[in-house]
DNA sequence: CTGAAAGCGCTTACAG
DNA sequence: CTGAAAGCGCTTACAG
């Protein structure tokens, strides 16, 4: 027994009501040509009076299909996953499908929990907004709906589709625009072991090299004090002290600058420090941080029209990568001479 | 045609691999007392095996119920909204509840479509974590699930249940910590003309006044230029520059350092802000904001158990207010004598 | 243009 | 402890 007022109108009630069968109401409710218009006003009057409303479960079992999509986030509290969220929400409306969000609070278990309620919710298509998740578990769940995945997998999956950027060239521009402004002296802050983490830093150290710098070419880990070292060195003027960090990501670059701004070091006087992401962080610190921009919410439209072709038809998994772009702000700035 | 490997196992071939009836399969996947032992894990073995997996559509629809409880955001920038959203998800998760997530992008209208579209869903109760519906609208959805709306409304929904936190008290709590400070000159930044930054509003101008300040009650609009007046007050050094602002929100407040920032002022020195909603944004500032805190995983918690106590039995609708908290920090101090 | 019938995959009394 | 049957609310050929 549900605590509402009055049973909820089917279309058996829409009919009766109508005088009709109820074939005719499911025909008219949805639409379809072979109703004549007379017929339908009359029906779907009869209907918005009652109240009645298509119940999605039923209209899913019985066509097989639910016009719903899946969006998995890793988790809730990152507004990069939300555009890319974004760009599948217009996208799939674009073709009059739903969207409903489910996430991991950034735990690889509940993540595959919560991948598997999707499925058994029957959504058409799935896009995976994660890199949390290993290559078998996408594989299994594409082989019952399309998946794509948006982001960097370390081993790409068979059958669900990938879409990330070009960490390496994003990461490349980075360290040639601070080479430009007269760099040499760069260190790279790493943010993790992930894939996208490691282009990153492999670019990185590529850049560094083609420049002649190799013996420079400096990694520290963020999560092992590496943001604490670099402002300690900063302080110590010693010789080898680097003159711009080029984080692996915003968050990391926004940590930086804090542990910087609590030790008196001044950002980009005596530090030049560049992220990765261009998040909403990014603007709102000062100074205003110089990152690259993932282009986010057409990733989330590249997903749809990928999953719209599999939904289609059957057809082989798929790599996109997008460009990123540099956006040059104000922490990064010439060495003083 | 699903593009699909093989057709999704249903619970039919389950029970003609294993050899027995349906019934019995779902009695046995559902872990029903009346299935013997044996059986029981024989039967879950070939499921296994078959990969299969309960539709969720198909099992909403026979029982009445889907286990599901809908999370209805504004939109997904927030975190404010984010953390609710994961105290509802722990109370729904030790409930057996699952949850699935929706939300407006900010715009009215496509939220009450996305309620919509989870009441098709057939979700067993709904926690909208927004004021951006009319109690009309929250009240025609609660006829037919449990509502509860997390946020502060104009007027109350007459079905639907609300939690919000105690506006006054907190801006009070702000009020009176910049007043022991030595501030006198305090301005209030308003935010919106929403309830919560009425009630915000109200309590200052209270505040002030039973503070004898009444005459320096001054509330500017954030959206009209606020943030760059104050600012430039307090560089002409005029008489009646404020010495402290109290922001309707961190992001507000967030505006206003920056603005600062940029002109020159320093904030706390030259200028006290605080905010309003412990958001952040308001830890990575620097200085690191002074705020109110609203409990909001608790809010999601007590969301569910107003639902829960809904779908057991028709009740009253109820209104729930939880204390908020004052958070000192960095960017308030006394002001320069 | 309209109606009767079967079926989507599950659950739930009801007999045995 | 187990099976046959009806039904959840819709859609979809199939006749007329």
């Amino acid at each position: 027994m549900t605590p509402s007022d009055r049973p909820v109108p089917t279309i058996h009630d829409v009919a009766r009501a109508a005088g009709v069968s109820k074939s005719l109401v499911s025909l008219a409710v949805r639409g379809d040509a072979g109703v004549s218009e007379a017929t339908r006003s009359r029906i779907l009057a009869v209907a918005d009076e009652l109240g009645y409303r298509s119940n999605a479960l039923a209209r899913g079992l019985a066509r097989g299909r639910t016009q719903l999509v899946g969006v998995l986030l890793s988790g809730l509290r990152n507004t990069y996953h939300a555009e890319v969220a974004r760009g599948v929400e217009e996208a799939a409306d674009g073709l009059g499908l739903d969207t409903i969000i489910a996430h991991g609070a950034y735990d690889a278990a509940l993540l595959e929990r919560r991948l598997g309620r999707l499925l058994e919710l029957g959504v058409d298509g799935i896009v995976v907004v994660s890199a949390m998740l290993a290559p078998e578990v996408l594989d299994r769940a594409a082989a019952r709906t399309p998946v794509v995945m948006v982001g960097r997998p370390f081993t790409p999956p068979e059958r669900a589709c990938v879409i990330h950027n070009h960490d390496e060239r994003g990461a490349t521009a980075v360290v040639e625009h601070l080479l430009a402004q007269g760099h040499s002296r760069i260190v790279h802050l790493a943010t993790s072991r992930r894939a996208a983490a490691r282009a990153r830093r492999g670019a990185y150290e590529e850049a560094m090299a083609a420049a002649g710098l190799a013996a420079e070419a400096r990694v520290l880990e963020a999560d092992e004090g590496g943001a604490e070292r670099i402002v300690g060195e900063v302080l110590s003027r010693a010789a080898g002290a680097p003159t711009a960090v080029f984080a692996g990501n915003d968050r990391a670059a926004a940590q930086l600058v804090d542990t910087a701004y609590d030790a008196g070091v001044a950002v980009p006087a005596d530090l030049s420090v560049a992220g990765y992401d261009n998040s909403e962080i990014g603007a709102l610190l000062r100074p205003r941080l110089t990152t690259v921009d993932q282009p986010r919410e057409r990733m989330g439209r590249e997903a749809v029209r990928l999953l719209a072709a599999r939904m289609e038809a059957r057809r082989d998994a798929e790599t996109i990568v997008v460009e990123p772009a540099l956006v040059v702000r104000d922490s990064t700035a010439a060495p003083r001479a």
